[in-house]
DNA sequence: TTAGGGTTAG
């Protein structure tokens, strides 16, 4: 495989200017495979990938292309047509996970039909759909704003050969929670709880419903009538509740409900005091958080990672930077391993603080540990970077994410996209125009503002041409004015 | 991937 690597010299493959390298540079280690498959695949001309992929002996298995389309997650049409490529392969064959990979990335990129198609090829394969496909396809629905959809998917699961059960059910419920439409999880609760036997978890869910739309009230009202049909509370119940206080600004009534869980004894837990440190963080009480984290261990409660992570980004908002670094190097003298929700947290911090120099030290820091920066941490520099006015530095930062370790999503081109109008030179516009294209071409659909931004700035720097070129694309995007719709 | 705690701006 050093060979098909050694093919590639770099994968920095956009067309802006190279800058100087700033403070990203770590000691190179070697390629895995699984990357060089990637980039290999985002470099080669899609014409001719069947052909360059064949050359090259590769021994594919189910758990190397599972990784090639995790790389090549925010690249939707890139990873689809290495998963097709590969689907006609004469003797691999596609792992059920390979296929609901692909079915989340149709999903993402709303191409319904190819959505379906691959489904049906799981079932004519027997690899399938199971219900985390069903999970996957209906938590796309809900999040492009069709849950009515969804809720026939699930209705018609067995259809597919899938047949619905409480697990299932349970989860249709949960993702028309997530995706805010509580009340008609609520219905859809009401009329199939017989059905399914709704259980204690059902109604965790839709109590967790309305805790994430702050109707506190609600939630209790649901709580009231669970204990009413004879099923149980249990710890999740309550620390669903008390992060559902702190979630609505009802600190007074968290602070009560966390010490009358005490006084019943029910055995509260890491997940309970994180709660409560996050949540007197967020509403400014930092003395009192840090109280709370200091009483967990004298409980018998030893924090966890994500409590450390509560704790520090509490006193990155409302204490100090500096504080906050100080609980991270005492976390990692006690042992524990920061994970990347712990950098993106120091590093939002340092950013917020200015401290730019020490955020992409942190950056660096966090490869040595072997915690690849994900898009978040890359969206964060790039957001603080171009809000600073930085923003050669924003697109030097944002070129470093091209080599398919970690592509860009949609928040990435549009931080970058929106950074573009500030200096007001006609040379950002033209920048702003590639990213649009570049994001078209991965699966993103832009807004119609977002074109029409671009558009009026090529047109207001004399750029008629490239607007042109724009205007095409808005109208195969189906994104264009009324006025110029053809 | 059947439910609860850490990343998403001010």
């Amino acid at each position: 495989m050093l060979s098909l690597y050694n093919r590639i010299p770099s994968c920095s493959h956009r067309n802006f200017p190279k800058l100087p390298a700033y403070g990203l540079t770590t000691v190179p280690s070697p390629p895995q495979e699984d990357a060089t498959i990637a980039c290999l695949v985002l470099e080669t001309d899609p014409q001719i990938l069947a052909s360059t992929l064949e050359k090259h002996t590769v021994q594919w298995t189910p758990e190397l292309v599972n990784k090639v389309l995790k790389r090549l997650w925010n690249h939707g049409p890139k990873a689809l047509q290495f998963f097709k490529l590969l689907d006609r392969h004469p003797t691999y064959t596609h792992s059920p996970a390979a296929f609901d990979h692909a079915v989340d990335i149709a999903a993402r990129m709303r191409d319904y039909k190819t959505l379906w198609t691959l489904v049906a090829r799981m079932r004519t394969r027997q690899l399938g759909p199971s219900p985390k496909t069903f999970a996957i396809i209906t938590e796309r629905y809900a999040a492009a704003g069709k849950p009515d959809r969804a809720v026939k998917i699930f209705l018609s699961m067995h259809e597919h050969g899938c047949q619905q059960n409480l697990n299932s059910f349970n989860t249709i419920i949960d993702v028309l929670c997530k995706s805010k439409r509580v009340e008609k999880a609520y219905s859809l609760l009401k009329v199939f709880r017989g059905r399914f036997r709704a259980d204690t978890v059902s109604y965790n869910i839709i109590a967790n419903g309305f805790c994430l739309i702050k109707r506190t009230p609600k939630a209790l009202e649901v709580l009231k009538e669970m204990v009413e049909r004879g099923l149980t509370p249990t710890l999740t119940t309550y620390n669903i509740m008390l992060k559902g206080f702190f979630r609505a600004g009802q600190i007074k009534e968290a602070w009560e409900f966390f010490l009358r869980m005490k006084r019943r004894k029910c055995e509260i837990d890491v997940v309970t005091y994180t709660t409560v440190v996050h949540g007197f963080g967020v509403a400014g009480e930092v003395k009192k958080a840090q109280k709370v984290f200091n009483e967990m261990v004298g409980a018998g409660v030893l924090p966890s990672v994500a409590t450390y992570n509560a704790l520090i980004q509490v006193l990155c908002k409302k204490d100090s930077v500096e504080n906050a670094i100080l609980v991270f190097e005492e976390m990692v003298r006690k042992g524990y391993v920061p994970n990347l929700t712990t950098y993106n947290v120091v590093i939002r911090g340092l950013c917020h603080a200015g401290e730019m120099d020490r955020a992409m030290e942190f950056m660096g820091r966090m490869k040595d540990d072997e915690c690849e920066p994900n898009v978040q941490t890359y969206n964060v520099v790039i957001r603080y970077f171009c809000d600073d006015g930085e923003i050669e530095k924003g697109l030097e930062v944002f070129d470093k994410m091209g080599s398919g370790d970690c592509l860009p999503n949609l928040d990435t081109y549009n931080i970058l996209i929106s950074a573009m109008f500030v200096r007001k030179k006609s040379d950002d516009l033209l920048v702003a125009g590639k990213l649009l294209i570049e994001m078209v071409d991965r699966g993103y659909l832009p807004r119609k503002f977002t074109f029409n931004r671009v558009l009026n700035g090529l047109l207001l720097t004399g750029n008629q041409g490239f607007a042109k070129e724009i205007l095409r694309l808005q109208s195969k995007c189906g994104r264009l004015p009324r006025q110029f719709r053809l």
